[in-house]
DNA sequence: GAAGTGATGTGACTCGGTAACATCACCACC
DNA sequence: GGTGGTGATGTTACCGAGTCACATCACTTC
């Protein structure tokens, strides 16, 4: 396997991301990227990435699917639905050390601030959401008692997140993200 | 105001959709649409539409936001979250008569057939659920209550749309909604 | 009938994304 | 130590979405 700069994958996500706080991710076209990635052009782009907004998102964000369900299948069988996502969004979480919340969170403003990332950021979000509810339809659980389950843990895990990146308190993400969870879970009984 | 053929826009999105039925989506071109919607030019699509997705979106969509918002502030002093909900599904499903069903099951057959178009129905999603989670924080409903009681509803409405867009049950869709939203609301006690 | 207004057309442009073909670095094998 | 293969990259050309400045045309109003 021929190869002499190993990671082109990773130079070009660091160079879109550096470009995109910079300039703004309109601003900024892909050649540009392709070429403070070492070089570059625009083909070899798109030979790691299918388009443009994906950069931002395929930096380990394509695994969530399976960590999630994967955790899921993992749950002891008396588990109940919320106790298999509780796992889930454990695992999850598990992923956002402290050392990627610099990151993440310029990540996070970048994505705030262009309508296209916002609508790529809204599919990965239910893209999370159907793999929690396949991975507990697999056990057995019901349809809409799937989809539901899955729905709270989503809002649970992205609560959670905004606030890891968004705010000076270092709490770790898998602490926030099981105190939302109960938080959440404590909601139900007062919707009426 | 000068007109001479008044319904552009309408027709704009009659000739898309046909023209997506015919080719698939990707295959018809916006010069295309344009052409048949009664030699119009690519300029004249795009000062009615931002984008050749929202041309599948816009007819009526737009207004949604709107409808639920509405109602929700229009709910009775005392109803809980989840009452307020209930009305404003209602008040969106009256709009889905009878006649736009053989719409709305064409509108969906090419929209759940391209990836573009998928992204744009979760952005759309999206802001259904915030517009009734925003509603419901001006009835001061907490955070989380809002947000979760929104998720639930927008869960509801498109289980419900799903099914009445896709079978040859006739059933409306203000029936089938206030159903799933009551099933979902049984379902609640169950998820552990 | 002349001026004004709003919708449309024209032509040129940028950029995202695709594809075919050439090239180059490296590796293995002889 | 050449030789061929392989995988990643470059080149070139192309298409279509989306934007913009400017011209035009229908229709209204005075």
């Amino acid at each position: 396997m021929g190869r002499w700069e190993p990671d082109t994958r990773r130079r070009l996500a660091q160079a879109a991301l550096e470009l995109f706080i910079e300039q703004g991710y309109e601003a900024t076209t892909v050649n540009q990227i392709a070429e403070r990635a070492g070089g570059l052009t625009k083909t070899t782009f798109f030979r790691h990435f299918p388009d443009k907004r994906e950069v931002l998102f395929a930096a380990g964000e394509q695994a969530h699917g399976r960590i999630v369900a994967d955790a899921i299948a993992a749950a002891p069988d008396g588990a109940t639905p919320l106790q298999a996502v509780a796992a889930a969004l454990d695992a999850l979480a598990a992923v956002f050390t402290e050392e990627r919340r610099e990151f993440s969170a310029r990540l996070r403003a970048v994505i705030l601030g262009n309508s296209e990332l916002l609508e790529r950021a809204a599919l990965k979000r239910a893209a999370l959401a159907e793999a929690m509810a396949d991975a507990l339809r697999k056990r057995d659980v019901p349809d809409l008692a799937a989809s539901l389950s899955a729905d709270l843990g989503t809002r649970a895990f992205y609560t959670a997140y905004d606030q890891w990146a968004d705010t000076d308190n270092h709490e770790a993400l898998v602490d926030l993200t099981r105190r939302t969870l109960d938080e959440l879970r404590a909601t139900l009984t007062t919707l009426g």
